[in-house]
DNA sequence: AAACTTAGTTAATAATCATTAGAATGTTGG
DNA sequence: CCAACATTCTAATGATTATTAACTAAGTTT
């Protein structure tokens, strides 16, 4: 056995805190000094040298020669070096695998698609499908299989987190209960955390989108489904049995009662849904031929530029939604609210709903559009893979 | 100028940190000797000798003689000294104050009631009442006036937390933007905590109801008005503007729709009241002439024992709090929520809800009754008050 | 009464950080 | 061009706090 890893008050419970402390400032700043940090940290000079040489003995800092003098001895530069490892992120959908690559600094290295093949989409057959494709990716980015140090997946579910395991795939029998996690590291062989894919898009708008700096906000998407990533205290909410953020079957006024089941769609997530506009639309132009429309967003443009029967649409369906963003309001009292999804994501579907929210005096989020689009959820996957991994590593060899 | 009292990673960081963890150990378990801690905390023993001999000085902490032996010598027993101070907890409504002193272990010391006079309800005339009922009781209890070391109080209004105004008295218009903390403290000569009484609520049965261990629960009121405590990861979760859990504007079905306003009661809270209910039951029992109901946990009751009106009320009103809940476990999936006030704390109303809730694939949350009733916010109040109470003694002392 | 058990203290050692002094290596100004 | 100065970084020393090992204290068990 190993000595025990209690860290409680002990004399390295400083070294881990401040080595933890530069190794923050050094990859948020970028490249610096030792006198930058003595600066930043308020830690004494030569604690600052004696910890850096911790870090460099790590493999995770490193010296990058001379910069300019200011009027002295020119400092000698450190950086984090993020290109030590990698971690990605995978997006599991109904017909596709969605793929973003990127060093410890969460600097893109590749993003790409593939495909599903409906004859191979067993649980089993998906992962071996995602490891086949981040090998090629490492391959062709010149990065070793074991320079892969996590993974974070997103799929379309009630996701246990902590198990690793999926709950319920609204869409597909087949997954209820599987434990991808364990499935996924044991092919990867790094550490591979799941999640609900609203969660990670959530997620992804904090980290590099419409919310950065929201420490309580709600995302909420609108495709075929209809999700809501509840994001507070700085940090994704789950639920006790990892479901907050299931609106579909919310109840507010038009929508019948029903209970939540798993394997269908709600009331509200129904009226809502894209394929539920898009034949609303394509039955009523049958008449009037009128310009086509494929997508929501087409729809929704034509509602902009005045078109009756596409303003009747968005018109029903902000109503519907804005008593969604004021029960979300009044329950949970966020700065802001997000938009996402090929339904929730357009000017035109925003200014009706400013415009129905408007007249509250309390309850009031900002509501407005996420920036990502379609890889938030990847982002957020990156995201919060990029925190664990590099204290892993710092530990790891601190201790070997 | 005193030094700056920057504490990273250096070494008193250390004491600090051992110290708080032994003095918490020794709060938790009850009076116990040196050797007791040094197995609870896994310190060494000449450290924990040396944090308890801190401990002592600072009069937190005192030794009461030998225990019993076990084979060897016996030990010092050592407990926590809760008798060195006392913290407060205070609930103003519509109609009278309520009080609950504790000692630095939440023991109740006495508990108390006064009138507020209606010629006496400005803001400075309640903190004027305040001050002067706490002395009496500090006097009633041989304590001194520099023993009360905090308190905290229950509005119930929407209170901005950290200035500790009150924004919003539905009620009360001469409230709005009060800087009741800053008044308290001035006449109290400690520090005052301001917060909404149902998240006061909602903490209290954290702390010693119905919600013990619960880390994710939604506590309702439902009285003359609705509101609900959002207690999320261990602790009150209040929104970015300070008014989570008003849910008296909730949009659900069979509610029209309307948009929150700070100077009446919404829809949904109008159609919850007791007094709504109340008047419901008398129109209809003028005609028939049964049991008189002066309150509606009457009238639940006569719904119990089989009242067909009563019967009528009761699944109306437990119809739409069916919505308001499912709504609550979709958004947040707590574990529990609990259901207080007059209104809401009956069992009759409870097996209503539970038949209604019943089919739910996922969102289930269990919904039980509060455990406290009227005092609920009281304990809420000196939960979240003797934490920071006891750290601040150990730390001006540490430091003076 | 001797052996053992449990509680607690003292003395020596180790980890870590801060302070002070000084070395390394530039720029600035006469 | 060189002396004075500025900035970066390191080496030596001392302070705080922890641990380990040895020891004292005071009981119970055989």
């Amino acid at each position: 056995m190993t000595r025990k890893p209690v860290l409680l008050g002990r004399p390295p419970l400083l070294r881990k805190t401040n080595a933890e402390l530069l190794l923050r400032l050094l990859r948020e700043s970028g490249p610096c000094s030792k006198a930058d940090l003595v600066r930043a940290s308020g830690l004494s000079a030569p604690s600052v040298t004696n910890v850096v040489a911790t870090l460099i003995s790590t493999g995770l800092v490193e010296t990058v020669g001379e910069g300019d003098s200011t009027g002295g001895r020119p400092p000698d530069i450190l950086r984090f070096k993020a290109e030590h490892g990698c971690v990605a992120g995978v997006e599991i959908t109904r017909d596709a695998l969605r793929f973003l690559l990127t060093d410890l600094n969460g600097r893109e290295l590749s993003q790409s698609e593939s495909h599903i093949e409906k004859s191979k989409s067993t649980p089993l057959q998906i992962c071996q499908q995602i490891a086949k494709h981040l090998w090629k990716l490492l391959r062709q980015k010149g990065l070793l299989q074991k320079q892969l140090l996590r993974v974070t997946v997103g799929v379309p579910a009630i996701v246990n987190v902590d198990e690793g395991t999926v709950l319920a795939f609204t869409a597909l029998r087949e997954w209820n209960r599987v434990p991808l996690s364990l499935l996924l590291t044991r092919q990867l062989k790094c550490p591979v955390l799941i999640d609900n894919d609203t969660n990670l898009a959530a997620q992804g708008e904090f980290y590099c989108g419409a919310a950065r700096r929201e420490s309580d906000f709600v995302f909420i998407t609108i495709g075929e489904g209809v999700g809501a990533g509840v994001f507070l205290n700085g940090r994704i909410y789950r639920g006790s049995q990892w479901s907050a953020g299931e609106i579909g079957y919310l109840r507010v006024p038009q929508i019948s009662r029903e209970h939540p089941s798993i394997h269908k769609y709600g009331k509200l997530e129904t009226a809502l849904s894209a394929s539920g506009i898009l034949k609303s639309w394509r039955a009523s132009k049958q008449a009037t031929t009128g310009p086509r429309a494929l997508r929501v967003s087409d729809v929704w443009d034509q509602a902009a530029s005045g078109n009756a029967v596409a303003r009747r649409l968005l018109r029903q369906r902000a109503t519907l939604l804005a008593d969604v963003i004021l029960d979300l309001a009044l329950i949970l009292n966020p700065n802001l609210i997000l938009l996402g999804g090929e339904v929730g994501n357009h000017p035109a579907l925003l200014r009706e709903l400013n415009a129905l929210l408007a007249g509250s005096e309390f309850a009031v989020s900002r509501v407005a559009l996420g920036a990502l689009g379609v890889p938030a959820a990847l982002w957020g996957a990156i995201s919060i893979s990029l925190e664990p991994t590099v204290l892993r590593l710092l530990h790891a060899h601190r201790r070997g």
